[in-house]
DNA sequence: ATAATATGTGACTATTTAGTCACTTGTCAA
DNA sequence: TTGACAAGTGACTAAATAGTCACATATTAT
């Protein structure tokens, strides 16, 4: 799977984005703690968090038997600026409200 | 299914991606024109073409026996305001570089 | 050592999704 | 008005996905 198919993959589902929000708003949390704000046991939470990490979302550090989570959002802004923007840009509006 | 949700969903699938790109190359194709560049069955093509239309990335018209698709980019344009940008922006970054 | 804690693995089920097909509906043109 | 053409519907299959569970491993603290 491509990269960028994998980032947008792993965007699709609420939860994982639920989780990049938590790293957001605290980076460095362990399974235990991301998982006590979800209807879902930590298996579930630790399925997205796998996703997340092969898309390159998220990476992770040991520390003893605990594993820190951390945001990584440059995949995000690769798509921002490769994808994103070409539909964003003004340029893509103005089309569109033409043809119409 | 919230707004947002439904974006981030159509937009996970490669096939999608595509056809929103062929709509921003030329705007207002009909679903045979979208089909003939696709290794899909027209059938297939009308789905993913729904699942964009629901989403509110692309409008449609009828012209005669033929509907028209364009391609409508407010919704990819909200996503990058209100989700993407907050991950985008130096902060961000920023704060994860520190943190690690 | 041993018990509690934090994470990991593999198998499993249920649901969703992608894609196809036979058949139908609506529209244009000769 | 009849035949060709463009799109739509409902049923169906195959594959991917979300989520759970029993069990296992590794680490900390007493």
């Amino acid at each position: 799977m491509l990269p960028v198919d994998e980032v947008f993959r792993a965007l699709a589902d609420p939860t994982r984005r639920g989780l990049l929000d938590a790293l957001l708003a605290r980076d460095g949390q362990t399974l235990g703690e991301l998982q006590q704000r979800l209807p879902m046991t930590r298996f579930g939470v630790m399925k997205h968090l796998r996703v997340l990490e092969k898309a390159g979302l998220v990476v992770t550090r040991r520390r003893g038997r605990e594993k820190l989570h951390f945001l990584n959002p440059v995949p995000i802004r690769l798509i921002h600026d490769r994808w994103v923007g070409k539909y964003a840009e003004p340029r893509a509006l103005a089309l569109v409200s033409v043809t119409r």
